[in-house]
DNA sequence: GAAGGCGTTCCGCAGGGCGGAACGCGGCCC
DNA sequence: GGGCCGCGTTCCGCCCTGCGGAACGCCTTC
């Protein structure tokens, strides 16, 4: 409750909030995209238990069709049935914990994380790109009562956020795709200009390091740096804390360390490396 | 395999029935049962990426079939496809980390947990139930090489565990369930007779402890307590040591306070309460 | 008693998902 | 080299299955 409600309790952004939105015209298997809509109407809003008809404004679906495909979720155990409405089942977790883009990651991060907050006492972040957004794998964090916007499991765009540029930075396509939307300002000293954010993203590929200084949330600033695989960054770490404290500068080379024993870690075991989903949606 | 083989289940087609099991004559949308198959194919057996012929083998789906599901998967981000396969995607661990059921009761149990932990050193495991099997949320363990075969978001049925059963001895229709079907023997030590199981989910319910003494693993015992809100189990905490240290009795009185105090941790917060699924699976 | 919101069931229409067949490709073995 | 196998991918016409408007019974509210 401490978190999420004054960063702004982002309705991620302009273009599918309304209603009605996605889910038409697209290609694929329509049951599938709708049954995807309704699983994602739970992770938007607040909230985790729905009735029937909010899950049907949510997602503008009409009743009939929505009863049958909760019908059907539910015994699948995607989704669970309770008195007080529906909500997202446990075989979800199941199958998210079996994500191999997490799980092995997450393992080889983990005591370089603890590391890294043992010896700043300030959160800490590990997260990966996905499409042109960032997803947060983990986060350790103190006492102090930073407001950090992200949850473990949550999305952000990466354009707004320390891990995300770095992870723009060392992925082309991504970055290509970013620098081809608008960008929103979240904060007054969000980047919202192509050419600023081009520069930005040459100069983070320039030194490793990748810093926020307030560009998603007022009172948050970090250093993050990429993980780099190949060239390529498959996910990166970040110290958040808040500006009074400006001098994250002194962190940088403890999170630089971090990413490169990560990596070290990582290139010694095998098994991790073809790091890049194609993410069927190059068509947008 | 356990199950079906007395039923007969003839009628059903040819080509889906034998190297795999399910899926076929079920109720719900059949788009989806194949696609949720499809993506359970991933969680069994070892491996986390794939081919698409190894799918197909694995589901006994048709080729072109699979390749129309994996696309509109790999769009929805549920898969991601690879160069050297395909694997399951992040945004399933995003919406696995929005189940409700994992996240209030893990939050609320973590620092229980470790207590737990730092009293015993040894494994601490937090479990819920679905349907007759248990689901590890969360495990804390230490350097002791105890080879535990729990793995967090991984199942296992639940008569043959500490956590499940002190599960089911307070979730009675699932109790049902678990006395009307086959109780395979994974050790010599395992309850395989339904008499003797439900004696012992009897004598839980008096003591509200649950014991596990190598049932499941050669090597492995355990002590396990229900988490009890309005006299149903909503989860399970269990530490779990090998037999030489044979007094894991001792650690009872630390386990049973532990679920004692997510009790009231969770009685303190709302939210949590409408527990029972009634997962949809009753037909059987 | 009327009015509105809820979850649920029914059923006839047609659009979408199906999968056998066929193709191009690369690796492997004679 | 040629033959073979297994792979991923594309095509296309048949037919099955998902669709959703309409209608119902049950609540609470005014």
């Amino acid at each position: 409750m401490s978190v999420d409600d004054q960063a702004g309790a982002d309705a991620v952004e302009p273009g599918t909030d309304n209603p009605v939105r996605k889910a038409v015209g697209r290609p694929g298997i329509e049951v599938l995209n709708r049954a995807v809509d309704l699983l994602n109407a739970f992770t938007e809003g607040p909230g985790s238990t729905h009735s029937l008809a909010e899950i049907a404004r949510r997602t503008g679906l009409p009743k009939p069709t929505l009863h049958r495909l909760l019908a059907a979720l539910d015994v699948l155990g995607l989704v669970e049935k309770t008195p007080a409405g529906y909500q997202l089942g446990i075989r979800l977790f199941e199958l998210g914990e079996h994500v191999p883009r997490k799980q092995k990651l997450r393992e080889a991060a983990l005591p370089f994380l603890q590391d890294l907050f043992e010896a700043s006492h300030d959160t800490v972040h590990l997260a990966v790109l996905d499409g042109t957004d960032v997803v947060y794998l983990e986060r350790i964090r103190g006492h102090r009562p930073i407001n950090v916007a992200s949850r473990v499991g949550g999305r952000l765009p990466a354009y707004c956020t320390g891990v995300g540029k770095a992870l723009l930075a060392f992925n082309p396509e991504a970055a290509m795709k970013a620098l081809a939307m608008p960008l929103a300002a979240r904060t007054p000293y969000t980047i919202t200009n192509h050419q600023v954010l081009a520069e930005e993203l040459t100069r983070i590929r320039q030194t490793g390091l990748s810093y926020d200084r307030e560009e998603n949330s007022i009172g948050i600033v970090c250093v993050a740096a990429p993980i780099l695989i190949d060239d390529r960054a498959i996910g990166a770490v970040s110290i958040t804390c808040s500006p009074p404290r400006t001098d994250v500068e002194r962190y940088a080379p403890a999170v630089k360390a971090a990413a490169l024993g990560i990596r070290r870690t990582i290139a010694r075991t095998p098994g991790l490396r073809p790091s890049d989903s194609t993410r069927g949606d190059n068509r947008s």
